[in-house]
DNA sequence: ATACATACC
DNA sequence: TACTGGTATGTAT
DNA sequence: ATACATACC
DNA sequence: TACTGGTATGTAT
């Protein structure tokens, strides 16, 4: 039989071949697992692995954390040696001549892959290199020379100094101190950072307007007309960008130079810090490049999946081809197509602004000492449900969906959603649906102890003005449904408008679900509460923020795009607008669109009445009168008026019990 | 905007175009509705479809029942608006540029379907006619010239005679006694109809010993061996066939030949009675066959569907090209390949013996008065557990999952399910967990009042004996993972070799969760219970079922099989087997798949340990010497002996709520 | 839909 | 003295 | 996994 | 007087 894995982090595998045997011996995976997400990622050589993990292991040891990333080690052996039997499963129905279909589908999927490579376009990565360090660097000189840390129990980063002592972002900070003695901490300080970040976006947006942040260090350039404009290679505008940045922010930036993003976010990691690395548009120095590329370093694999493709022998991009008639099998469709393209090193060559991503969810979650008193629990609960109130409030959404989230004082992680009757955005609802869930939790989990509680909005309804599709349902006015005439092929991006349709239904049949009465209610809501948060109540709320850990760089990315859509909302009125007959909510003055929000209408209309046929008759019929319609082929049926009733035959979400 | 539907049953149209309108004006597509499942199915010439509707509709009308259908039929009416409200999505988003994939995508499916057309294969289908009824002339000779029906409460099969009046299977007997005056009512003599099946099977064997029972009056042969062999034509091969099933058993039979089961299956239907019918293997013929075919007579397309593809203009299987670059987004994408795959007028060419069917579930239910009293109903409950259990003694099966089903006096239907934590057979099992949903059902529903009530288990799991695969699971000793070497080139069907590694995982995955000490308990049951039910106490048990209603053919099959599995048993010994060191269950002796339950009983052990770290130690240290083994390669970690433990992070399923 | 795991910064 | 917080996505049930 | 709808005989 | 019972499968949540 033959055993891949000549090695993972030392000689980890030998862990994987003896399966459960306990004690320290096979510890060395778990001792690859505690080194960190960062490690592997960028380049760091010169540091003693070795040293550095045995430290970080016997600085953990014993603690309920170790405790509970050795048992997250263990089942991901467990995992792991499922994955290999099935792997040898298929192995031995190949040799019997099966799995001709699986090569061939492959090889199909990769020859349709081929297809859609671009080659043309020239993206960039670029990476602030240490940034938070690098901005407390600026402002105190005299950290330059010394090993200092930014971000307190937990690093969010360090520089370069503390990172040859094996420090590393996301690292424990008393670890840390055991790697590098004398480590300096310094306090998170934000609002420098953002403004730092603001004044390198400033340069990035001379040489692509549309980049796209990925985070507040962190950047996608498509600069390929750049380098049309001013016949340039990319390379050269590359050089050029970085050393403006340098000079006007005194911040060095790392960049990668590729055919696609994927590529290019690898490339950035090469020769960093202030560093920049081209890969060559063509074919075969980009299949040449994957070969020896470790699976790791793609954006998207980490430490699990590095481990699993590891154990069934493919260390590198490169050794996904040997194993593609597995790969779909052995870790599911997505899994495969994701490995298949990265070993052809393909990508989006587009990029967008953040702010036009759509946001899926909104959440809150806090750690603290381990509490086990249900009042204080409780206390913390209402606590997390009024900060997630400011959240929403400043990100204007509800949600019909609610999470909660708990820690235990082991680690062990466990989530209970709901799905409220309408959708949540008060601090009260919040917190007596979260209570609720926990209730449920207190009752499962005998000793309950937390670490941790936390809760999140997803399914997510917003409340911002001129945000309406034709089924009242939220969307960007920049991407409306507006005239097709006017804006013959609007922007899409990959799958836009292969999905939106899809959208529009689901929104269609959660309405009609929903009771669209509630749906009325929320768009009268809407216009009862027409006051965008003030720019300065927003900044408030922001600036007092306590989880202002490092990471939040979306909410500044949010609050300026919040800014400049009021900007936006002066200049552009709102399009004009119909109300619909059987509704009476105002629909975008599109015939098609409006027609196809009546049929939409007239469906709610009948479940409605399904739903209500137990009431008095008098509640349903024929709500709105509605008036003759222009377009000539409507042919419409007025809305019943109740005659012939379905009897007995009632409401079933009546019966539901509402919090079971 | 075009409109398609110029009629669908007279003018049912009408009722879609009007969405929720009420009364009676609109009540074509119900009556429609109500004119049963079996009227477009086949040729029906003679008969007044508008009377035979009104009188229908007029028996029903105001019944509990009625208003349950009215209620579907709204449903469906609202359905369909919003099939149309997205079909007009999509044609907009079509028209500005969109879609082309869609198109594309199809195109290439149909290309791919078309590589698979398989022409030189002669299938039949037989059915015979009005089957129950005939066997009952042959009883009752004098029954020959008037009209009568078999079945109680409802009509299980009726003559030609009431035929002519729009009498059908599966109608209401009132019903049927509204459209024909005087009509006999015969009651069912399932041992009759077994009898006479069993000697047309007795023909159909040579003609195909691996023919497929369909049903106790329908099957599928493949008779390409049959007409080479006898150098016949396929038309002469089942005209001889018919005739001597009329010799021999005196009952007339309907046929169809085609290139696959689907279309021989359609063209059984056409020359009913006592005809056939020969659709050329050629694709042009085929294509052409289809193209004017109504949708509804193909196999899988009911009511509810065939509305729904009326609604988008699609009436026959020609139709359905020009709308396929909607149908993925319409329907989902088994309706897609499934519409694809009749517009070419593709399908099976194998057909094998119904036994080989694996079982996916088994169940009771039943029919009563109106009842509330929740100790009749509990009574009732009871009494279902034990006919369930029953039927899996029969069937030698236990369930993982229970399934209870509950009717509304309303004819509103709910199901809850159920795992138990182990699989299930004993009546009082049945009853137990049964109970529970029933309670919590009776509890969400206040005034709850039935009128049918079931019990259904599925994730079966065998308790027949030598049906074991390496993860200790049932499997078919024909089947076996039986060396290659001897079997180089087992007995595949069409997907069987791919699927079945799948489904190993999932029995071993489910072994892991399912905590396996339960599982060496199902093992050791199994042991001490090694006696299939004797062929008379199985005859016995089955003559006094009380649902033998007429469409309980698949159990006669069942006993037949089972016969001849107890006979087979005893030529064919048991393979050879070794016990795995680790659990100790017997094992094919196969090297490879030996070495792979081995993993996997590792990845238990392992599992086992995470759960009962919290136990004391000595409950798992070592539960088994693994005797040495003889495979060199072997070098397995000694189970571990609970050293270092996982501390409090504790056993999760412990802390589950049994039955929340 | 629900629960959980993975991944990224 | 003692291992973050916010978000997206995929899979399994 | 759960709940429900569709379909067939 | 008054609309079955058993099973498989697909979809949505």
């Amino acid at each position: 039989m033959p055993r891949h894995n000549e090695d993972l982090a030392g000689e980890a595998q030998a862990a994987v071949d003896q399966a459960a045997a306990p004690a320290a011996s096979q510890h060395h995976t778990l001792k690859y697992h505690l080194l960190g997400p960062s490690l592997t990622k960028s380049g760091q050589d010169g540091v003693d692995q070795k040293k550095v993990s045995e430290i970080i292991y016997n600085a953990s040891k014993g603690s309920r954390y170790f405790n509970n990333e050795e048992n997250k080690d263990r089942n991901l052996t467990v995992k792991i040696n499922r994955i290999l039997a099935k792997k040898r499963e298929l192995e031995r129905v190949e040799a019997q001549g099966g799995l001709k279909n699986d090569l061939r589908k492959a090889d199909e999927y990769i020859a349709e892959l081929e297809l859609s490579r671009e080659l043309d376009q020239v993206l960039v990565h670029m990476d602030c290199d240490a940034f938070y360090a690098a901005v407390e660097e600026l402002d105190q000189p005299e950290l330059r020379d010394v090993p200092f840390a930014v971000g307190k129990g937990v690093l969010t980063t360090c520089n370069y100094h503390a990172r040859k002592f094996g420090c590393r972002s996301g690292m424990a900070g008393f670890v840390a101190d055991k790697l590098c003695p004398g480590l300096i901490h310094i306090p998170l300080n934000f609002d420098k950072y953002t403004a730092k970040a603001k004044e390198v976006r400033t340069v990035l947006e001379r040489y692509d307007p549309r980049f796209e942040s990925a985070s507040l260090d962190e950047a996608y350039l498509n600069v390929t007309a750049y380098c049309e404009e001013h016949d340039m290679s990319g390379e050269d505008v590359v050089s050029q960008m970085r050393a403006e940045v340098f000079e006007e922010c005194k911040i060095t930036i790392s960049a990668g130079i590729a055919a696609n993003a994927k590529l290019a976010k690898i490339c950035s990691n090469i020769n960093k810090p202030n560093g920049q690395f081209l890969l060559p548009s063509d074919r075969a120095s980009i299949l040449a490049f994957m070969r020896d590329l470790p699976t790791r370093k793609v954006n998207g694999v980490g430490r699990v999946f590095e481990r699993e493709l590891d154990a069934i022998g493919v260390k590198t991009c490169g050794d996904i081809y040997a194993q593609r008639q597995y790969l779909r099998g052995l870790f599911g469709e997505k899994a495969f197509e994701f490995l298949m393209s990265i070993h052809l090193g393909l990508g989006r060559t587009n990029v967008q602004p953040a702010e036009e991503h759509e946001r899926k969810s909104v959440g809150t979650e806090s750690t603290f000492h381990d509490m086990e008193d249900p009042t204080e629990l409780r206390e913390k609960l209402r606590w997390i449900a009024d900060e997630l109130e400011k959240d929403l409030e400043r990100t204007q959404f509800k949600g019909r969906t609610l999470v909660l989230k708990v820690k235990l004082h082991s680690y062990e992680v466990f989530t209970r959603q709901f799905q409220p009757p309408k959708a949540v955005h008060k601090a009260d609802d919040l917190y007596n649906f979260g209570l609720q869930m926990f209730e449920k939790i207190e009752k499962e989990i005998p000793g309950l102890k937390l670490r941790l509680m936390g809760l999140r909005c997803t399914h997510l309804v917003s409340m911002k003005k001129g945000e309406r599709d034709f089924f009242g349902r939220s969307r960007q006015p920049s991407r409306g449904s507006g005239e097709p005439s006017e804006a013959p092929s609007p922007e899409l991006d990959s799958e836009g408008w292969q999905k939106w349709p899809d959208e529009e239904f689901e929104a269609a049949a959660r309405l009609e679900q929903q009771d669209e009465m509630e749906e009325l209610e929320r768009l009268s809501q809407q216009d009862q509460n027409p006051t965008i948060p003030s720019e300065d109540s927003e900044r408030k709320a922001f600036e007092v923020r306590k989880h202002d850990n490092g990471f939040a760089w979306r909410l500044l990315l949010e609050e300026e795009r919040a800014k400049e859509e009021a900007e936006a909302r002066l200049k552009n009125p709102p399009p004009q607008q119909w109300d619909c007959p059987v509704c009476a909510v105002a629909q975008n003055a599109d015939e098609r669109a409006f027609n196809s929000h009546i049929d939409a209408c007239l469906s709610r209309q009948t479940i409605k009445e399904i739903v209500h046929t137990v009431e008095p008759v008098a509640q349903v019929a024929n709500p709105v009168m509605p008036p003759p319609l222009s377009t000539a082929r409507r042919k419409r049926g007025r809305p019943p008026s109740g005659g012939g009733g379905a009897g007995e035959v009632g409401d079933k979400r009546a019966r539901k019990a509402f919090f079971a």
